[in-house]
DNA sequence: CTGAAAGCGCTTACAG
DNA sequence: CTGAAAGCGCTTACAG
């Protein structure tokens, strides 16, 4: 069943038949009228191997969604698509693994479907400074700074990550807490996790009690798991803490519990922050303290980009604001 | 840069280039040397629209993940991928949002990719009622029931999920309740749901206990704030409920909160049980009580049922065991 | 082991 | 408005 067999089937030459699948004008509504019912009697599908393999032109901007589950992910994507719709752009998204590697995935995608733009909801910097010179479209990367990286057509939109950390320490030393750990992410690891580190190492510096690497800090994978493994060497090491900076709100779940399986009550005995302002920090027992990315926010940005991007512009790296959360995790001292 | 300009470049012919990019045998060493060299240096890759166009052989099995960020598929993935890798099979998996319609997705790639088998992790049944006869090779739902719909390529693995839900009420009967609310779901929805809901309605029924839908029931969607206005409704309506039962743990999870929100205790004035373990139920505070659905049990099972499929085997429908999780959130009374 | 040729199912100038 | 023809980049008999 292809589109020589709609043709013979509707008495039209193929032209016609791939005009009126393409919604092209210059067909009479004769035409259009009697191959749609044909195709439709038929359930005849253009193959999209042979349509992508024609159409060298571009399609849509493509959007790559990285560790499938985020909900900010996707509250982001829906104001997103909203923002492009109005500018006639469509986007398609494909979700990604957690630890796929998306600029290959977006190279292979660029090959096969030529989009305008791309538009990475989080991703790795590595993979993002091994490969991307490879991919030749307008692209922006949501959630972390591209700005170091210096790739030509690489926009990017984000908060502040490392002020953010500072807000927190601020937050907390302002509430009298000097004994301050942190946990999450690893010393020498994902960008990201390292910018709230180094703000969180930076805002304690300033306030002359500097983070001790060895004694205050423990890295963890952002899972449940990692936060309590961590939370639990960080407080048999150091019990005199009166607050934990969790560098993502699933390592601080992991750490709540960690808390309270020690006798300990979070914020009674122990302070705890988050960051991402997930619904585990919203509906946890306490409710836990964090930072919210406003998601719109970001959306409406990172439009403006992908739109700029197509129309020729430069890259830009702009960054939005951040809000902390006040919940009920956080005790004054 | 296409394959011709592999072949002048590196003076064999393109039926020789073609053969080394699909590593087939009839190559001399000397050649396949040569070619992958210059095609490494041009850094060239093949068009796979131009490929898929061609090969109308069948390739992988596919996998479609329903609903992202679900652990439990991703902890199936694995131990499946493996699997079917032992039979020499490779699988392609792609991730689907949430409200996407699996069975068009499915039968878009069958187009384009042309699989040997397809898998489902989660899946509505209306979509698979809907359209999947338009799907052509072996396929296999996992995490719930297919039986139903007599579709003779399509079989499945899941555990009993009424039988689940009834075992989830004769343990909290067991334990002295009488009063059991049921949260999650709706009357008319998602087969899953209904599934459990009529296991709990069921059970109670059998001990004599009829579950009152209008005053005892309240459906929500799976989400957290669904479990939150769920059981802040049902606690203000039947203040006399002794447990709640929620047909997932992310109700579960917003029901935690809004019981603790009216100045109760779980398990201490109410008793809470869930539904799917995922990481919430097993670190909250308390940690719930809630059924497990064994990730490696169904990956395997699922693996037999996609090589049986692709042998030409029978659509079958298998059941595995599921387990009752005892954790902190049930109270004897 | 290798090359020349046909063809996968489409789209798009081109001519009418 | 419509059709015949070329060609997108591959793979695969077929012949050598």
């Amino acid at each position: 069943m292809d589109i020589r067999d709609i043709a013979s089937a509707s008495g039209y030459g193929v032209g016609t038949v791939s005009r009126v699948i393409n919604g092209q004008p210059n067909v009479s509504d004769r035409a259009r009228k009697c191959i749609l019912e044909v195709m439709r009697e038929c359930g005849y599908e253009p193959n999209s191997n042979a349509r992508y393999l024609k159409m060298r032109a571009q399609t849509s901007v493509a959007a790559f969604v990285m560790g499938v589950g985020n909900r900010l992910f996707d509250d982001i994507l829906g104001p997103l698509q909203a923002a492009l719709a109005e500018a006639g752009e469509d986007l398609v998204v494909t979700y990604l693994d957690d630890d796929a590697d998306e600029v290959r995935a977006a190279i292979d995608y660029q090959h096969a479907r030529r989009p305008k733009a791309m538009v990475f909801l989080g991703g790795e910097p590595r993979y993002f400074r091994e490969a991307f010179h490879e991919v030749e479209v307008p692209s922006v990367l949501v959630t972390s700074s591209a700005a170091d990286l210096g790739l030509p057509n690489l926009s990017s939109v984000s908060i502040d990550n490392e002020a953010a950390s500072r807000h927190v320490i601020e937050h907390l030393l302002a509430r009298g807490h000097r004994r301050i750990g942190v946990i999450g992410g690893s010393r020498a690891g994902n960008l990201t996790s390292d910018l709230r580190l180094r703000g969180a190492e930076r805002a304690l510096a300033e306030h002359g009690v500097a983070l001790d690497l060895e004694r205050d800090y423990e890295p963890a994978p952002f899972l449940e798991t990692g936060g309590y493994d961590a939370a639990s060497r960080l407080l048999s090491r150091s019990g005199d803490l009166t607050a934990i900076f969790a560098l993502g709100d699933v390592v601080a779940f992991g750490a709540l519990r960690a808390i309270v399986d020690r006798g300990l009550s979070v914020p009674g005995d122990v302070s705890l922050v988050g960051f991402d302002d997930t619904s585990f920090s919203q509906f946890s027992v306490p409710r836990v303290t964090t930072i919210s990315q406003h998601a719109e926010l970001l959306a409406a940005r990172a439009a403006e980009l992908v739109l700029r991007g197509m129309a020729g512009g430069e890259a830009e790296h702009v960054v939005v604001p951040f809000e902390l959360m006040e919940r009920e995790s956080v005790r004054a001292l």
